[in-house]
DNA sequence: ACGCACGGGACTGCCCGTTATT
DNA sequence: AATAACGGGCAGTCCCGTGCGT
């Protein structure tokens, strides 16, 4: 399975420093907190991150931190709702008519993992929704979002014939969107050994078969 | 598949207060110590846990807590420690000649995951032994010593015939493990939804049938 | 007892915006900061108010204030003077000869009393002057010069035979002013019940049957 | 007016040092933080005090204040409540049957004087409950119990025959409290002048005799 | 074996002041 | 005349550890 690298939000603009407009250079500013904050929350956890120190490594104070985010929450708050929102367009990006069904839960595992293999803000929102309640945000949990999409998406896939008639859409995008989430976890313990991709191609290797119509 | 409940680390011992020595009043105010810790940890994590706190909800003070533990530390490797031993022991339990080593593995995640929705301190071992580096315990990492054992019993299964040929071991070994912390980790954050017993079941009706003989 | 409406600083403006200069209109934004900010300090004192809640409320930012006010204590020592200004000028309004100096003492307390009614500047001055040492001002205290006052009239009163001899000036100026705060502080507490010109009222009926000669 | 000092709260414990039980060691301590801390509050306010400051004066740390108030708040409410009871105190002491109700009246504003004189208590009580809005106490304010109390005595007088028909009891009441407290905030301004109780007696002088009856 | 009182340090929240820019 | 962005310091909160006493 090949899948392109989402070049989403990260170019982190080396490009042309000399046309740093006094009203965009706030704008990277704010950007620099909140990438170097994800990577931060990514391995520590919303109690193991001293903000002094996140902003200090960018050569910051406090005070520019407390301009943008007066709270360690609204921080937080920020880091999960970009998460939430770039999960939602990943799953949101429409298929066209001809493709297999399958496929494209499959297609999709690989989207997701590469955001949680590349993007700092979706590994720390991950982290950051699990440890506390942020529901308030209004927007649907990503995780929950991606299993209904995928439920919809096999449902759709035993209409057109394209999976075994025996097989409950539901449980399985409980089990697919499950594993995806202990593969993760496994990948980042033992980054050692084998990675998220490859676990990936394990796990479908194996279940593919069972699923796809003789 | 049927499992009987693990009766190992909660009696709480309510039977008989007056044979109490006085060295034993010291071992229960212990182990009620340990226990109230790792309910607290299990949902906090290390830093989200005051320790005061965890004391006050026994009627005792940092004083018995320090007696005991003196650092939130040795606390902390306590629990972990127990969690390694308790799991290593539900791995060593010796299988018959005669049992299908499939079954066994199935059996295993079964027991296992009984021990991650009783068992207060496998929780909150798993837990803090995810959020802090305590690899100088020496102890193999439960994950690990489950995967290899799961991978052992799977080269059996294959030379009993009881695995089809084309699978790989290590590589089932590795999606189930990963399959299995995604699931707990699921029934933890949607504790309404189907738990871990069930989501296991789905899995293994899906994977099975992949796995045995025609 | 009649008072009109002391109508000094509070006329806001909003007559001719078309033939605004460009100099007036800095003037108008200064007014503006220095009216938000004393209704600020009027309730919460020096320590309660941010200064940057204060001119968002007006629409402006810290860079505005800087400009008028370089620091937080200039701007508090103008409505500090203002305060002390504005009260000298009440003191200050000459009377006629013929006025009774009694009915001129009653009066000027009615007018104070208009004043911290209904000017943000007198209350905010009044409780910055009672939290910070600004004897550096060098301007009389305004309840200080209001006794002298008080005690000149009441000496002019008894030599006119408007007052009964057995009445000693200072002592009755001291209680009238003593009175004036403790109701000014009273009408604020408990703004539901009787305000200040209510209590001036009970006051001086109590009061001044005892004064005027028989 | 004779009034003896209430010795209540004020014996600070110079008397035997070496019987300091350990037990009684720490209810010292929390004394001695309430003392400090409510004459920092007397002349400061809430904003105006830094509690490390108040602390370290008593040479103690952040650490002992936070043991017996773990918040800003609870030591403001322990002095609030603390000065809410005595005023209750004062107030509710029984007057024998003989007593002229009106002399009750006068002996009150001078026992009331002395506790805002000599008890830090008193004055910081007062002051935080006016700058905070405390109410949820559910304790009478001090200075409306006081007004009910005195409007109550006054009927009585009334009735009794020790006061002139033509006086409003609770008229006067709202009189002479709202003069105590300006008189108590003109002697804390000018401390160099006449005091609270010189105050007092001028008050008293100008009114007890269109009081009593001829 | 356990309680009480206390030391001490780390981190967030808060807010005033200031500069570069237009 | 006014803004956006940022520096810097301090107070309050939180909590772990610890000695003394019993």
């Amino acid at each position: 399975v090949i899948v392109e690298r989402s070049q989403g939000p990260r170019q982190e603009t080396e490009a042309a420093p000399p046309v740093t407009t006094r009203e965009a250079r706030g704008a990277r500013t704010k950007e620099r907190i909140v990438v170097a904050a994800a990577e931060a929350f990514a391995d520590g956890g919303y109690n193991g991150v001293n903000l002094n120190e996140v902003v200090l490594s960018l050569d910051l104070t406090k005070g520019a931190l407390y301009y943008f985010f007066p709270t360690k929450d609204k921080l937080v708050r920020e880091i999960v709702g970009r998460h939430f929102a770039l999960f939602a367009q990943v799953l949101d990006r429409p298929a066209s008519k001809d493709d297999n069904r399958l496929d494209i839960v499959v297609h999709l595992t690989y989207r997701v993992g590469d955001l949680y293999q590349h993007d700092p803000i979706t590994r720390a929102g991950d982290r950051l929704a699990k440890e506390r309640h942020f529901t308030d945000l209004e927007l649907p949990v990503p995780s929950v979002s991606w299993m209904e999409k995928t439920t919809r998406l096999l449902r759709q896939a035993k209409t057109r014939g394209e999976m075994r008639d025996d097989r409950v859409p539901k449980e399985i995008a409980s089990v697919v969107v499950s594993f995806f989430y202990g593969a993760q976890t496994m990948s980042v313990l033992f980054p050692d050994r084998r990675n998220l991709i490859t676990r990936l191609d394990s796990f479908w290797d194996l279940l593919l078969p069972t699923l796809r119509p003789r």
